[in-house]
DNA sequence: CGGTGCGTTGATGTTGCTCAAAGGATGTGG
DNA sequence: CCACATCCTTTGAGCAACATCAACGCACCG
């Protein structure tokens, strides 16, 4: 039911969410739908030809590293957020990787597709600049806290994001994933829990977590 | 001269460069121009109407602060940078704020005349597009060097691309704000460059570099 | 001149990393 | 379904990187 795809995409995906029935059919036709395995490669850089992928279904990483290979989690995705507008925008290739974290699927629209779908749709490419305007603040925020906080300051407010307002929630990420996102070590991540659990900020059975 | 601003804005600005003559004198009716001294802020947060501002003539940084006074300084602005698209695009305002770091003045376009402009020339829309995907590879590629990196390579790097190629060149900066920049303090961004000198990589005498 | 902010240096403290070891979880092939 | 390998997670001990605090010279500017 490659259809199903389409459709789940298209309502998904804040940038198309406000399209009328017919432009949604037009856009129907340029989607075809791309899955991939936990743990498998999503983009591998400049081998393929420039494309905007949606996350559909599932959860991915993007991540960089450096040349000893250690990892930084630079974004963790979700369903509607998307990869590749660096690519279909500017033709230049990123350095960024992009790994399944669980198996998903993506909606993939390219490039040739996207551009006319822009020059039709004006309004279209304003959601994309409201989007990429809100990324650009959200990674500066990011920076900002790799410069100024502790990772005992990044990491609780790294759970109270994941919380999204729950008392009690399951940690959606390995940990070894949750250290390279706030740019520390496995280790350290896992004394800072036990300092924030004896704190009283805290509790920690395995995944579950609860905010006091 | 307001005129000349103008003019100089269009020709300077990456995102304008590539008009027709007749789109030129469309988009100057709207330009308005803005100074501003050595030190003083240039968007005080939310205390303004949602703005496009081009850097013209001068220079300007990017900073973000945290509840205890220190600066992180996120972006350094020279002509043709503009600030100001999360507010145009989203009405949301941004926590960070803009200094001038010398005499500065700027090219302003208020947000409907912006969006009458992208409504008329789609394919500004798709410049700004490519503009913004940049930007946020850049940033994400800060917030890497900042996980990864030394600050002993996060200077070497920042000094690479402030030489832009030159083997001698002046500071364009203070070493504060450098130190900022690469998320340090003004103490261990002194001694740092005792080791790249003591290294062999670099000889500096005040503000004169040069790059061995 | 007399401030005020910048830059350097030294001494000391803290944060987070490295290295090593071991127990748990997960997945795979027989 | 078990045995084995592999990866994740935790814990400990020692160490490196960077911050903090204090002092002082220096330039710039009123």
């Amino acid at each position: 039911m490659s259809g199903n795809h389409k459709i789940s995409c298209l309502s998904r995906v804040p940038i198309f969410s406000h399209l009328t029935d017919e432009e949604s059919d037009q856009v129907h036709k340029f989607l075809r739908p791309a899955h991939f395995k936990k743990g498998e490669f999503v983009i591998n850089s400049s081998l393929s030809k420039p494309r905007l992928m949606v996350l559909n279904r599932g959860r991915a990483k993007v991540l960089r590293t450096s040349k000893d290979g250690r990892e930084q989690v630079i974004r963790l995705l979700s369903a509607g957020d998307y990869i590749g507008e660096l690519e279909v925008f500017t033709n230049k290739p990123s350095s960024s990787d992009v790994v399944a974290m669980e198996d998903s699927s993506f909606c993939v629209l390219d490039q040739t597709h996207l551009h006319n779908l822009l020059a039709a749709k004006p309004k279209l490419a304003v959601r994309i600049l409201a989007d990429l305007s809100t990324r650009i603040e959200k990674t500066e925020a990011y920076a900002e806290s790799l410069g100024l906080d502790t990772a005992y300051d990044r990491l609780y407010s790294l759970l109270v994001e994941l919380s999204e307002g729950r008392k009690n929630f399951t940690l959606p990420y390995s940990k070894k994933d949750l250290a390279a996102r706030i740019g520390i070590t496995p280790e350290t991540l896992s004394r800072t829990f036990k300092k924030l659990e004896s704190d009283g900020r805290l509790s920690i059975d395995n995944k579950n977590i609860s905010i006091l």
